[in-house]
DNA sequence: GCGGCTATATTTAGGTT
DNA sequence: TAACCTAAATATAGCCG
């Protein structure tokens, strides 16, 4: 009985590797990182755009401040449509503020929990931390989160008469930027009623 | 010789199945599907933020119209820098036009590359048609996109005096909007020059 | 509608060419 | 530099409570 000897010409490949969610320090490493990551975001995004009819802007900042962009149907009537919302928003006292706020909150608690998840997991493993320092890292951080996502919705309602319509959010940026950096570093920000 | 005879609890679950990549039709299914993937696509980019210290903006309407924004550092900052390059690029009359467009061509190009690999895979499964027809659609598409992408650079290049500082870009959107399906529906647009 | 689950579909880290 | 390859890591479609 012939049989195929197994021959597994294992390429050489070692397949994926789990890396550690933080800076990237091999300079040649993080650029074809962020080459490879750049595309599969805008992959994605055109999929969210066929799949759910959903309209999406994206704007990317190379680690060498090259400036990428997304946009479906394209990037300024996304960016316009933003712009204009915005000042509705602000003009009509956004009646669900307090419902946006709360759905902001439960997203980030989302991410948060699956932070604690991964940090809990690596610790039973390690066994060098009681479990509940994590929650309450977690419970910490929380709390800077909160206060940080109610800064990011008044913010959001912060006005803009502007004589110029196109200024409502554009020139706030550098008074506040540094305010945000959340747990997992990134803001969120989502003013959802009923999606 | 006792061997587990299969008690593969299959959890009822038939597990993830592969979906057609076009609008999905049933309104509730399509709603779970962009919650989801609205959650997938900011987490990819928080995840290019970290990994790479990239910046990244993005605005998402959801098929309902309500606005979804993710911002890092936070969204204004990237909003505002990407405006104030914008003016800036226009105003030194863009040295490297020509090494943009043909950057943005590439791109679209290796999208377009994926989409013939698929297509082709799918003819040669099937077996109903010559692959000399895909490679001619798709050089059908590159024209087309091609052009697209012509019309996008000159208006990315078309620039917006403004006494008003904010309104570079901002008052366009509605005077071209519908110029830019490309063959797979979005509008993909990188300026870029090293990265 | 949300969060949880399972089984697969996709993405991508690390190598190689 | 960039394209291609493999295998492991993730994201998610379809179901349930």
């Amino acid at each position: 009985m012939s049989q195929q000897v197994m021959t597994w010409k294992k390429k050489g490949s070692v397949g994926r590797q789990r890396i550690r969610m933080a800076k990237i320090e091999k300079e040649s490493h993080r650029q074809v990182t962020f080459s490879k990551r750049k595309a599969g975001l805008f992959k994605k995004a055109s999929e969210l755009c066929t799949l759910c009819g959903a309209e999406v802007a994206i704007i990317v900042y190379s680690p060498a401040k090259k400036p990428f962009s997304f946009g479906h149907p394209n990037l300024y009537s996304v960016l316009d449509r933003y712009r204009n919302n915005a000042s509705s928003l602000v003009q009509q006292k956004q009646p669900q503020e307090n419902e946006a706020a709360r759905s902001e909150l439960s997203f980030v608690l989302s991410q948060l929990e699956e932070e604690k998840k991964k940090k809990g997991e690596a610790m039973r493993k390690s066994s060098e931390m009681a479990k509940w320092s994590v929650e309450e890292m977690s419970l910490l951080q929380l709390q800077e989160m909160k206060s940080a996502l109610e800064d990011l919705r008044n913010i959001m309602v912060v006005p803009s008469p502007s004589s110029c319509s196109s200024s409502s959010y554009m020139n706030m940026s550098s008074d506040f930027s540094s305010n945000y950096s959340f747990g997992y570093g990134h803001a969120f920000s989502e003013s959802q009623m009923q999606m």
